[in-house]
DNA sequence: AGCCAGGCCCATT
DNA sequence: AATGGGCATGGC
């Protein structure tokens, strides 16, 4: 299947943090599961080729009726998001499996990228349905049910072993991710942080990343250090770093954090290595 | 080698 | 309500 996109690079997409299973096969060639889908896009210019899920999969995962143009048209008000969208461009918000990404991300408490990577793969090798060659679906709240800590530990995760067995737990007995992303954003995420492992910052990757609240605005250590230095110009707590922004940014405040996230890290690579 | 990682839990105040 | 120590493990 080719499809034409605009305001779309799979590169920066796969790249941009918010998913953990796409790899690279090539220059803008990645490989990615979305669920039980074995999935490839091939990008050159305008023309995406896509195998392993249908039209209306791609469409509805990558986000592809919204107007990103739109949305950087607005924030291009703003000088400093200006600069930081020309570095990622082609960033869109994905729309990925609930429980996955929740999972995910209490992973991702004090953590690096590759490693979280290595975890949810191994996760996914262990507990999951193989799906083709040696491909593995993440595993549903059921099937990772059945881990124990120890075997969880064993998959890399350390001492969060503890908050995603009680976590699978509380899914199982009902708690119910698909009926809280119905809820207003304040009250859906007062919910989320009921489960253990799951803070302010998970909560609001959770929303973001999967439930399509783009008001959400993760504050990690990057966003907080880019925030206090181009916006704020002092040191605050996060709450003050998530007030202000969610302030300023508005209705896409999750999208701006994803141009900035990207941006504050393209450019440490740039700088620091 | 040693610091740090897309934070959160928990005890203390 | 606010603060701070502790945390498994490996990337760089």
């Amino acid at each position: 299947m080719k499809i034409n996109v605009s305001d779309f690079n799979i590169e920066q997409i796969a790249e941009s943090g918010q998913c953990f299973r796409w790899n690279k096969i090539d220059d803008m060639h990645y490989m990615g599961i979305i669920e039980h889908n074995v999935c490839e896009v091939k990008q050159s210019g305008n023309i995406v080729e896509v195998h392993g899920i249908d039209e209306e999969k791609f469409i509805n995962y990558f986000d592809i009726k919204r107007d990103y143009n739109e949305i950087k048209r607005f924030y291009m008000k703003d000088d400093i998001l200006t600069s930081a969208i020309k570095y990622g461009e082609g960033i869109r918000i994905l729309n990925q499996d609930k429980f996955e990404v929740l999972i995910s991300f209490i992973i991702s408490a004090n953590n690096n990228i590759p490693r979280i990577k290595k975890s949810v793969e191994a996760i996914s090798r262990r507990f999951g349905q193989k799906i083709e060659g040696e491909f593995y679906a993440f595993p549903t709240p059921l099937e990772l049910s059945k881990a124990t800590e120890e075997e969880l530990k064993a998959c890399g995760v350390g001492f969060r072993a503890r908050y995603i067995y009680k976590t699978c737990k509380d899914i199982l007995n009902g708690f119910d991710l698909d009926e809280i992303s119905k809820l207003p954003i304040s009250e859906c995420k007062k919910e989320l942080m009921k489960l253990t492992g799951v803070g302010s910052k998970v909560a609001d990757c959770v929303m973001l990343f999967s439930m399509q609240k783009f008001d959400a605005f993760p504050v990690d250590v990057w966003i907080k250090r880019i925030m206090e230095e181009l916006y704020i110009k002092s040191e605050v707590n996060i709450k003050e770093v998530e007030r202000f922004s969610k302030e300023r940014f508005k209705d896409y405040a999750g999208i701006a954090q994803q141009y900035l996230f990207f941006y504050v890290r393209e450019r440490e690579k740039a700088t620091g290595q």
